[in-house]
Parts: C-alpha cells; structure tokens; sequence
DNA sequence: CAGCTAAGGGGCGTT
DNA sequence: AACGCCCCTTAGCTG
C-alpha cells in the first residue's frame, strides 16, 4: 500500500470533496459509509474508485489541511487529475460573468471542483442518468461494477473496477433488466459492444472541436446531445461544455429566457457565451447543483 | 425536420 | 395506503 497526503493550499479556490464526488457529476466513486447520495454529508468518509486495476482511496483532513489518499500504486498524479486539482477556482470565480444566479451558486458552493471520469465509465454512467435521480443512477453504476467488474483486493477490502468494455459487452439486455436499468438496458450493451468491437471509442472525441466532438459522441446508442456533453465536461476535459438537462432547462426559462434559441444546439451556444465561454461547465455544475439542492 | 410518445421503477408528496 | 408525478433524455415513429 502506498499513501501520500496533497496539501490543501495547492489546491487552489478549495477542495470540497463532498460536493466534488456527490453532486451528480461522478458515479465512479463509492463512500466508505455506504451512504454516498443520500444527502447525508461525513466529512470524515473515505472516497474510492479503481481506474486502470488501481484501488484509489481519498480523504479530507481539513485539521491537517491535507487531502489525504492510499493507493495500490503511487497515485498523487492520478487523485491530482481525478479531482481536477490543478483547476484555478480563484480565477475562475473571479472570471467569471457578473450574473446574480452564478455568483450565489459559486459563493454557496466553493470549493465544489469539476471530476476528470475515465471516459468509457463515464459514457455508460450517463446513459444510464437518463430520467433517474442522482441517487439511483449511483446505484445502478455501482451494481454494474459488482456484477460485471474485476474485484480486487486492497486492505482487507474488496474492490470492484468498473467494467471493461469487453466485460460489459458480455451483459445481456435481460441481465441489465433484472439488474433494474429498463430501457437503458439495450443502450448499455450495444454501446459497450460498439466500444469492444472497436467500431468507436469516446476518447476519439478529444481530438475533435466542441461541437463537432458532441456530434461523435452521439453515435453510441442512448446517447444524445446531453449525455454527450456530460461527457465532454466530466471526463474529456471539455470545461465549455454546458449539459442541457431539466435543471439548466429550468434555469433559461426564468433567467435567461433570451437564451432560449429552440433547439439545443443554438440554446447550448447562447448558454455557454452568457455563462463565461471557457469555463462555462463549471458555472454549470454550480448551477445545477444550486438548484437541485436548494442550498 | 419538427413534433409527439413510450420507455423501469422507486421515491416523494398529496389525497 | 393508494395514487400521481417526477426523475441531469433518447429513440423511433408520424406528418
């Protein structure tokens, strides 16, 4: 086992790990309570996720001021990228556009970071998000991982990886309908199937141009324009992207309804220059989680 | 191409 | 306790 600690001051505008592994952006990560989604904070929890057949175990020690994590390999590098570490949130704050909504989110919510999500758990986690609460969609992520992932063994405790493309190309719809996914269910296994036969993979999207990368990534099947751009924003490193769900959506019609264009590419395009251009994503996910939990 | 609708099932608020 | 409605939407069909 290795261990390292990150200190807190490196990380710059703050590191609300709560906020950061609980607000609908990842469901790659479990909490060592079990309680992860329920709306029940423990500043104390563990974090873990398993990335490349890695165990990845993470902590704030606000009295030390360290992000403290263990790892199977020496992973200070990857707890950096996972957690978008290295994002200025001072500057972005302070960059920002003077917008009341944005600056209340940004202010009730600091420290809240963007995730960096391997790109293929990300994918299936966000077809599965479709018409689902945060902590259902966690649920399902995670009995995909116990049912179709490698468990490995960490400190006495078993963990699983998110299923390979191969893996999960080897679930049948009716498995994933006895598993409780529904519909999403034939999504999951032809895109897993697409990914593993090598037809596509949604890393091929980071070379291509925003708009354009949207456009690829819906070719997988249960994946449309707001999935796609979950995707860019949580795991392809595209902080422009601004994800249309019901809560954006909610979000236009009472304070921006002159971003209202009709189709969602011309109203993502009027969204993303209203909420800062470059780092519009991370307005978003402060306003999505402003809104849906009231805070 | 715009507009409509079906597609799990659980949790939550209302009767 | 039963009921209706909602949930970080997409695919497929119709006109």
């Amino acid at each position: 086992m290795e261990t390292g600690t990150i200190p807190l001051e490196e990380c710059v505008g703050g590191l609300d790990l709560y906020r950061t592994l609980e607000s609908g952006q990842s469901y790659l990560w479990r909490r060592s309570d079990g309680e992860m989604y329920s709306d029940s904070p423990a500043p104390d929890a563990w974090y873990s996720t398993v990335v490349d057949g890695e165990v990845v175990r993470a902590r704030l020690d606000e009295g030390a001021g360290v992000l403290e994590w263990a790892s199977t390999t020496d992973a200070d590098a990857l707890v950096r990228e996972l957690l978008c570490l290295e994002d200025d949130l001072e500057e972005i704050v302070a960059n920002a556009p003077d917008d009341p909504l944005l600056e209340d989110a940004y202010e009730a919510h600091r420290g809240m970071r963007l995730v960096d999500d391997p790109a293929f758990g990300c994918l299936i986690s966000f077809i599965c998000s479709t018409q689902m609460r945060v902590s259902r969609i966690h649920t399902m992520v995670s009995t995909l991982a116990r049912e179709y992932g490698t468990p490995i063994e960490f400190d006495g405790e078993t963990y699983s990886a998110f299923p390979t493309p191969e893996e999960l190309a080897t679930a049948t719809e009716a498995q994933l309908r006895d598993l409780g996914l529904g519909y999403r269910a034939p999504y999951v296994v032809r895109t897993a199937e697409m990914v593993a036969g090598g037809e596509a993979h949604p890393e091929d999207a980071r070379d291509l141009e925003y708009e354009a990368a949207r456009d690829f990534l819906t070719r997988f099947v249960g994946v449309g324009d707001k999935v796609a751009d979950c995707v860019l924003l949580f795991s392809l490193g595209f902080d422009e992207a601004v994800p249309l769900d019901t809560w954006l959506k909610s979000a236009v019609e009472e304070y921006y309804p002159d971003c209202d264009k009709g189709s969602y590419a011309a109203t993502s395009r009027a969204i993303r220059e209203r909420l800062g251009g470059e780092y519009a994503g991370y307005a978003q996910t402060y306003i999505f989680h402003h809104l849906r939990t009231g805070d």
